[in-house]
DNA sequence: ACCGTCTGGTTGACATGTTAACCAAGTGCC
DNA sequence: GGCACTTGGTTAACATGTCAACCAGACGGT
C-alpha cells in the first residue's frame, strides 16, 4: 500500500509541475493519441478508463476550458458526444509521454530483474481477475 | 498500475459501503487505535500518515463532525492538539479492522503463494529505497 | 405510430485534497 | 529581555471525485 501511494504520488507531482498535467489528464490525452483521428465517443473513452460517466464528463469540461481538448456532437447519434484532442492537446502528450515513461523506469522497472518484472505481472493479472469475478459476481 | 487503481478502490468501497468509513478515516482511527491510550499529538499523526498539516486538519475536522475523534489542547505545548480517539470511533475500527484484513487477504494475498509474496515485499522495499533517495536529493 | 425502457451525457450538491496565506506559541541567539 | 526564525495548526480558495437526479435521443414490442 505505501508503494503505491508512493509511486503516484511521484508520478503525479512530476507530470504537474513539468507539464501542468494531473494523471487524469495524462490518461485523457493518452487514450485520445493512440487512435489514428485522436478522436473518440465519450463513452468509449469512459470504459477504456473504467471512469464513471459523471466524472468524465465534468473532467472533460475542465480539460476543454484548457484548450487540450474539444467536444462534438456525434453525427451518427444525436445523443453523443465525440471527444477531439487538440494540437495544443496533441503537442502536450507528445512531451510528456516519453519523459514520464523514462520516470516510470526510474522509479520502478530500473530496479527490478527480469523475473521480479514478471511475478509482479503476475501479480497484476491474478488481482485482476479477481477483481473481475468479484465484480460479476456481486 | 490498474492493479494498484484496482485494488484501492475495492478496498475502498468495502469500507465506505460496510462502516461509512474512507480509507483515510480508517487509517486515522488504525493508527490511534495502537497507541495505547488512544490519543496522539496531531503532527505525530501527520508524520506517520505522510500527510500535509493542512489536509490533516480538514480531515480531522469532519471527523470530529462525525464524533469519531475529539481534539484537546495539548498541556506541554500550547499551541499544539491531541487527537483522541472516541468510544464511538474506537467500536467502529474494532469491527472494521479484521474484515478490512480479510479483504485484503480475499483479493490479493490468498492468490500469491509465499515466493510471489516474498518478491513483492521486495519491490516495495526497493521502491520504497528508490523513493526514499529522491527525496533527499529533490 | 406509440409507449415504456435503456443509454449517453450533463448538472448540482457535496466530500475530499492541494496550495498559499495566516496566526500564535516555541526556540535560539544577541 | 528582545527579536528573528521555526513549528503546529487553521483557514480560504480552488481542483477533483462521487452520487443522485435529470434530460433527450435511441430502441423494441405491440
Amino acid at each position: 500500500m505505501k508503494m503505491q501511494d508512493g509511486l503516484s504520488e511521484f508520478l503525479e507531482r512530476q507530470l504537474r509541475n513539468r507539464y501542468g498535467l494531473s494523471s487524469a489528464d495524462y490518461q485523457v490525452l493518452a487514450h485520445l493519441s493512440e487512435t489514428p483521428e485522436g478522436r473518440l465517443r465519450s463513452f468509449e473513452l469512459g470504459r477504456l478508463l473504467r471512469w464513471e460517466k459523471s466524472r468524465l464528463s465534468q473532467h472533460l469540461g475542465r480539460m476543454q476550458n484548457r484548450g487540450l481538448v474539444s467536444r462534438e456532437r456525434c453525427p451518427s447519434d444525436q445523443r453523443g458526444a465525440v471527444v477531439v484532442i487538440t494540437p495544443r492537446g496533441s503537442d502536450l502528450i507528445k512531451v510528456a509521454a516519453p519523459q514520464h515513461v523514462a520516470d516510470v523506469r526510474d522509479v520502478l522497472i530500473d530496479h527490478l530483474t527480469a523475473a521480479e518484472m514478471a511475478v509482479l505481472v503476475t501479480i497484476g493479472d491474478k488481482v485482476g481477475e479477481r477483481l473481475a469475478a468479484l465484480e460479476r459476481e456481486q
